[in-house]
DNA sequence: CATGAATGAGCTTTCATTCAT
DNA sequence: GATGAATGAAAGCTCATTCAT
């Protein structure tokens, strides 16, 4: 008697969120081009095969891991965090209590940011339009105004600031004993 | 009239000059996996064959940009710098002035701090075997008994001074309109 | 209610019998190498791993397809037919009526001459041998001598016969609106 | 020094026809699915990765071969005898004395007659829509006029008459030592 | 010396077969 | 017994490397 339907989409969905997953570590560590699916399958634990059943090709589960990260919640979460009634300070201090944290305990996170920069850095319409440097730039505006972000470009700080997180995500991935970044260093490039 | 056997010589040292610059920008922004060598040889404008008249393989003339990124005079230049009898905040001026000036202006510079940091990286020792760190940590030892540097590990700090500027040098390679970076940034990391 | 040891044995039976007829109209529709057991299967309107509960493999499928067209019963008539104490011209009148009208009715028919044909044509021992050629070979002969058959080569006679025959079947197999042969035409290629 | 521009074109036209003629055959004989390039390749006398360098896939190469048969001379060639002012008679004398002679010597119009039929065959707008069909069609009812062919449909004689063709072209690529078709046995089919 | 066509090892992808349910 | 997800052997395809010119 076969499984229920309902198992049966249960089961493909927990195996895609696995293969995604696991996929999107091994890429960002390794790169795209050297990054061969039989290994992949292996690191994942499953058969060659079994990855074409849940993606037609090894592009394809690239641009979905690229999605993925595009639309993470821990992502919108800051977009949110910065929409909030609060003084830019704290914003600040929010948003980087956080990513330090995250960063500490959560390869997936690293692996997020990692993803995500590359793809702002290869964008053609240049690296500035993004949203979460938009925030940023609002963000630092409003702290400039409340006299406790430094003077300077918003949009040069905002990209110091997240290029600073990248850097950390990076390090994260590829560095073993790598010394994880501290609250103080983020609010250091932006506050007076 | 024969040729004489310097020209022939020079004209060797020409092409393969002209091959390992324009591959080390190649590679820096692919990737070496994602770099295929009938794409690289279109790029630098000669034939495939010839890539080979010059290098054994694609792994030799990687190894060989490495090589050259690691012993660039503008990288030992820094080194030296960091021995002079001077204060520990004029050696960071002068470091820190040094390298965004050439950062504005030359990618083959941009290229040699990208592929050399990419290495660091990927190395199993640790990031922080890595002679320039060591240079830099001695100098911010110097700073924080002269009181111009901020407290705090000296290698965590160092660590965030050239990790800021690998990412001023991949955004040199990669953003078209990238906002360049400010010697008064590279100072706010270290001084007090 | 258990169901008895005959109910399944019937059952089994049913499902292999379906099973056979629909792969043989797609095999000869489709070739053996361009057949994929998954479309196969979606097209009788089982489960993939159904068809191997009933045949170890494709390859083992496939043989039992190709018995059951040597040994049809319809196959076999014509022999009988063509053994009967018969004037030569009646017995190609019979053969031809006889093939005529099931090609009309019965793409199984259609589907056993395809296959057949395809099979000898495959064989290395040549098509000659086949006993359906041979027996037209007598009958031709026998015609020969009454005056009723042309002159001419009884095998090449008997080929063109039966290759006309395959013609026709394969147009019931493939063209929608296919023109069906008439005995008529049959006749005109053996009889004075 | 380079070979001159037209030196390497001749060469890559050559090494194109080549494959297209060989892989034209020996698809015929092995169906598509059932053809592996690596053995295609070794047939041909040539490396695997050669294919690819004249054709982007295995699709594309069959896709092509299917171009040159419905292109092909001999081909177009009988729908320019069709054509001419003649009585039906000669020109079907004519057409069968060419495909007989043509199909006696020249595997590569058996492959392009066998090809081109199984595209008719597969076709859905029918198989009566071809212009080779019309074209015979055409000469059948002139014939009919002048009362040198015989009764009835002339689509269907018309199909008969390549339909035997098809035959003997199938029996050429399949049995080694078949029975030719005489022009005779074509002609029998169309006239009284 | 310089070239790009040719090659085949090794990668990506498919599909006959197995297997847990 | 029946199913379809999982598998890996084998097929398709790519690309670093060689080689004839």
């Amino acid at each position: 008697m076969p499984k229920t339907e309902e198992q049966y989409k249960k089961m493909r969905e927990d195996m895609r969120s696995k293969i995604l997953e696991k996929s999107s570590l091994y890429f960002a560590k390794n790169g795209f081009g050297d990054t061969k699916i039989g290994d992949l399958a292996k690191y994942i634990g499953i058969g060659q095969g079994t990855m074409y059943m849940y993606f037609k090709s090894k592009e394809e589960l690239f641009d979905e891991i690229r999605k993925c990260a595009e639309n993470s919640e821990e992502i919108q979460g800051l977009m949110v965090l910065s929409k909030m009634p609060l003084p830019a300070e704290k914003k600040i201090e929010k948003i980087s209590s956080e990513v330090v944290k995250r960063l500490a305990v959560d390869d997936r996170y690293a692996v997020k940011i990692t993803i995500l920069t590359q793809l702002m850095l290869e964008q053609e319409k240049g690296l500035y339009s993004n949203n979460l440097y938009k925030a940023m730039e609002k963000i630092i505006k409003q702290g400039q105004k409340e006299g406790t972000v430094v003077e300077g470009d918003p949009l040069y700080l905002a990209d110091l600031y997240w290029g600073t997180v990248y850097l950390y995500a990076l390090k994260k991935l590829f560095v073993a004993d790598y010394k994880q970044v501290k609250e103080e260093t983020l609010l250091r490039l932006l506050e007076v």
